[in-house]
Order: structure tokens, then C-alpha cells, then sequence
DNA sequence: TGACATTGGAGAGTATCACTATCCAATATT
DNA sequence: AATATTGGATAGTGATACTCTCCAATGTCA
């Protein structure tokens, strides 16, 4: 298989493949002359991988590189593994790709922690001890680790809401964390227990690819609510 | 209020808040005078409002400016607005605008500035009459629009785990809707019942700025279902 | 054998995005 | 009167993700 097969199996460009290659998003073929260069399978489904990352998942190909490069990692303990991945992982504002079915060129830079200012400055110090989404999760008796940046990234999108009025209180953030809780489980019942490295690849992948299901999921699922409510009350809500 | 309490209520630098200007991002101030315009409460609202939806929500500027001018337009029936505001809306996973009405970017004012709304949208092509997405959300038995690009969406990040191979069947989706019907009566029992234009507004920005707290939520939930089930079956899964 | 296409490798070029920087003359402020 | 700030404008920056062009070596087919 050369780069062109590799191209048509993908739907990538020959020259983005290429790109791929000098960035290293794509460990390279066997040489098999100065101007010949052997793909396989595990090409294909790298190249696969990389797209649906940056394109479905929204990453960028540094935070793609990093994601893939901790999945692969073989000398790392799954916990070491874990916690690099995590911290490869873009916030959870992060994703923001490629929109479109059919023009799906949209690319975009995953955002990284900018040292950029902040909104409203409401105190900041740097490793809040306490906070309310810390105090949340302990309040529903989550073990979660103190130090977890999503924790931060919780608090900041809890701020953002509620400047932008949107009444998020902590009953309605009780009902989110009960249907998340099962969406949790379902996540770790679903994990394979075959190998540690099987184990993380899926955690990490289904991080990074099923929130875009969910995200689907929940736009549908509105929708529907809010037309079978709509039934009884007469009103011309979410049509699209 | 003049440009620089502007600047420093939000955290914004001053450069920027001229550059929102310019990019009609921002309402202009009131002019005072050649060298002096006033700006008041809404301005200051309106610039959380863009930084919440770029780096919380994860849009592009041109994402934000769409979202902005769909739940200001006065004078489009909720429905329309509704409408409107979903195709202005990014991808599931924070999709940038894929093309179409990016022609904005002039540094020359005023060019396509007058021409207000791109609120034209072409219309959709027909696409696929059936995929997974559509038999699936048709078998639970959801009324959702068949021509939703939500649902093209959600088959290609469907389809992305499924070529990342992370064992995403309909019985796992089935779990996941369960949950995410809960998120979306949740959401729809939160719309505000004052206005319509109140509602469109809810729904739009709950839609936007939401999903990250989920995407938190969802991964704190991980954590915790995994800590306590590797409590009884001492698997080192997710410590960060 | 020869015409023609493809390849790997490299570098340069392009488009978009989201800012920054610099300049100006007209005002405010002190 | 001295200094600072403002609105308005143009131009420049850095990051990202490609895309293009070139090359000689090498395949492929007639």
C-alpha cells in the first residue's frame, strides 16, 4: 500500500498525509526504495484516528499528537498513562472543529490554557483550596482529586452561566449530576478489561469522541421534549 | 464609562474591545464627543457574553457574532429565531462555522457591516432520508426533525467510535439516552416562560454554555464511579 | 527502451483566526 | 500648560493547518 492507497483509503490528501508524516501524527512506512514507501493497516487506522480527533473530537493536532502519543506509550503504568492523557487532553471547552457533513474542513485549535485574561476577575487564586464545584462534588459524596483541573474548568462554565443568567442552581445541577452519574457508569462498565493499555485507550478515546454523541444526544433529546410538551401547550418551541 | 472601565470591568484589554467593535461584536458606545464615547451595563453584559461563549463554549467569533445576533433580532418570531439560531449554531463538538459566510474578515469597515444578518440560510440538501442516528432516535420514539443536521452529527461521531473501536452499540446509546433525556427535560423545565424572546435566549445560550459543564461533570462522574468500583476490584483506573 | 506518472522529501506559500501594535489628532484631566 | 486618554484607522503578529511547488529517483506500461 503506498501513500495514494493510503490517501483513498482515508479520504485524506496526499499532501496532508504527507504533513502528517513530517509532524509525526503518522509513524512513517517501510522504506522500500528512495521513492517508495510501504503503508499498511495500522496507517489506516491512524490516519482514521488523527481525523476523528481533530475532526469529531475538535483537537487540535498538538493536543491529537499528545493523546496518541500517551495512548501508545507502552512503558508508562496505566496510572502514569492516565495522567498524562489527561493532561494532553484540551479542557472540556476545548473541542471546536469542523462543523459541516460534507465541507467538514473546519479545523481549529483546541485552547489550551491561554494565560489570557480572565473574565470578571472573581478571586484567583492560583489552586483555590475550596470552590463550589468542589463543594458540590463532595456534597453528592464524589471522590474525585482536589487538585483536578476539570474542577476549575467546572467552576469557570458554572461562572459563565450564571452571568449569562441562565439560573443554573444547584438543584438543576443535581438533576445534571444524576443523569451524568449514569452516563459515568455506563463509561467504566463499558471499559475493556482485558489490558491496562486497552483500558486507557478506551477511557481516553471515549473522553475525547463521545462527548460530541452526548452533545448530539442532547440537542435530540431537547427537541423532543420539548415538542411532546409543546403538544399539550401549545407553543411553537424548537422547531429547527 | 469609558472605554477603559469597559476594559477593565471585563478583563478585557482595551485593543480588543476595539477590535470587538470593529467587528460588531460589541455595540458601539454612545459618541460624547470626537474623542470620548460612553458605554453603559449592556456593553459590559454583551463582552461577557462573547468571552463566555468563546472560551467557555468554545465558538469562534463568528459563531458568537451569529448566536448574538439570532437572540437579539426583535423581529423574527421564535420560531424563525429558533431556527436560525440552530444553523448558527456549531457542531456538537464546538464546531467552527465550516464556510458560507465567513467573507467578514475585512479590516475595511463596513464593507459587508451594513449588510447586517446573514439570517439567509440556503436550504438544506436533502442528504441521507435514513441512517442510524435517524432509525434510532425514530425506535425510542423521539420527534425530532428528519432533516436535522443534529442527526448527521451525531452518525458521524457515532461512526468515529465505532472506527476507533470503542464498542459503541445501541444498547450503550440506549443507556446514554436514558441519561441525556433527563438532561434535556432539565433544560426544557428551565426555559423561562416570560417571553418568548427570554426562551430563545435560555435555549440558545443554555445549548452553548451547558455543555461544558456537562462535559465536566461527565468526567468527574468518571472519576468517581471508577475510584469506587476500583475500591472493591483494585484496578488502578483513573487517578489523575 | 522510452514515455510518462508517482513517490518521498523538503521548503515555501496560503488562508484563517484572534488578536496587538502603532499612529494620529482631538479632546480630557490635572 | 502639561500630560493622558480616546476614537479611529491601518498594519503587523503568531499560531494553526494545511497546500503548493519543486526535485531527482523510481515505478509502470507500451
Amino acid at each position: 500500500m503506498q501513500i495514494s492507497d493510503l490517501s483513498e483509503a482515508t479520504g485524506v490528501p496526499v499532501p496532508t498525509v504527507k504533513y502528517y508524516l513530517r509532524e509525526r501524527l503518522l509513524h512513517p512506512g517501510v522504506t522500500v526504495s528512495r521513492t517508495r514507501a510501504r503503508y499498511d493497516a495500522s496507517h489506516v487506522e491512524r490516519l482514521t484516528l488523527v481525523r476523528a480527533l481533530t475532526e469529531v473530537g475538535g483537537l487540535s493536532l498538538a493536543a491529537a499528537r499528545r493523546v496518541l502519543a500517551a495512548i501508545e506509550e507502552p512503558d508508562l503504568s496505566p496510572v502514569d498513562v492516565m495522567a498524562v492523557a489527561q493532561r494532553s487532553l484540551p479542557g472540556v471547552a476545548g473541542a471546536r472543529p469542523a462543523a459541516g457533513t460534507s465541507t467538514t474542513t473546519g479545523a481549529y485549535a483546541g485552547r489550551d490554557h491561554e494565560a489570557g485574561h480572565d473574565l470578571a476577575p472573581p478571586c484567583d487564586a492560583p489552586g483555590a483550596p475550596d470552590s463550589r464545584s468542589r463543594r458540590f462534588v463532595a456534597g453528592r459524596g464524589w471522590q474525585v482529586h482536589p487538585g483536578d483541573p476539570v474542577l476549575d474548568e467546572l467552576d469557570a462554565a458554572w461562572e459563565a452561566c450564571d452571568r449569562a443568567g441562565l439560573g443554573l442552581d444547584e438543584e438543576r445541577m443535581t438533576r445534571y449530576a444524576d443523569a451524568v452519574e449514569q452516563i459515568g457508569r455506563t463509561d467504566v462498565e463499558s471499559v475493556p478489561q482485558t489490558s491496562p493499555q486497552a483500558a486507557v485507550r478506551h477511557v481516553v478515546l471515549g473522553t475525547v469522541l463521545v462527548d460530541p454523541v452526548l452533545a448530539a444526544l442532547r440537542r435530540l433529546a431537547q427537541q423532543h421534549v420539548a415538542v411532546s410538551s409543546s403538544a399539550s401547550a401549545r407553543s411553537g418551541m424548537l422547531a429547527p
